[in-house]
DNA sequence: GGTATATTTTACCAACTGGTTAAATAAGAG
DNA sequence: CTCTTATTTAACCAGTTGGTAAAATATACC
């Protein structure tokens, strides 16, 4: 199984979270660590399908995989998040400013 | 050229930000509006290629178009940014959370 | 070794992505 | 109307993605 890797560590983790079905996994993770039969088991695909998504996490650095006999759990490595969560934070003011400005027009609405 | 409709709003956010290209692009648009080929004006691709990338930011939301004679200027618009963040806000403890152990792994070492 | 459970790998598929070139469209200027 | 400039669309291509089914691997248990 091929998976493509970016020497863009910030495109990795956007485009990890660019499916809602790993955006749930990290969800799922986030109290605690899981096997990837627990992961797998509210969505109606299959076991590789889940596996390849974990892969994808994995190469974004949002999880961490270990092993307890059979078992492969994974835990949530927010160390990405961070990253992607200062990214976006340079624009913070620009958002703030659009809804100043709503709100200012619908104030001027009354 | 088609252009893939989720709909699912926050992927389409994350997917459009996955992107080198168009996170510079954006950047490019912080300070304020700008045309197709000025917007081209740093890549080494052609301006199609842009416009697609522009195509992309804007079935996300993150720039709206204007139109002055043959231009067409790009504006940033921020409001999809707030979402993603306000998701990626939610792992902010797990981030800081682990500085934490490093931290104290760190002192420890001393 | 043989069996059961958990997970990954392989091979395959249709759809999407990110790029290209060439042609089409839009608007201003002479 | 023609020419130039700005931008988009269309057609195409190679590579990636997200899924599947079937086979392979890993570990525990008897």
């Amino acid at each position: 199984m091929v998976i493509a890797t970016t020497p863009d560590p910030i495109s990795n983790t956007f485009a990890a979270l660019a499916d809602p079905t790993r955006r749930a996994i990290l969800a799922r993770l986030a109290p605690g660590e899981a096997s990837v039969t627990e992961l797998a088991e509210p969505f109606k695909m299959t076991l590789p399908a889940v596996s390849k998504h974990l892969k994808v996490l994995g190469r974004a650095g949002l999880i961490a995989r270990g092993r307890e006999a059979q078992w492969r759990p994974c835990r949530l490595q927010a160390g990405p998040l961070k990253d992607a969560d200062e990214w976006i934070e340079r624009y913070r003011r620009h958002w703030e400013e659009s809804f100043d400005r709503l709100d200012s027009y619908l104030q001027e609405l009354r």
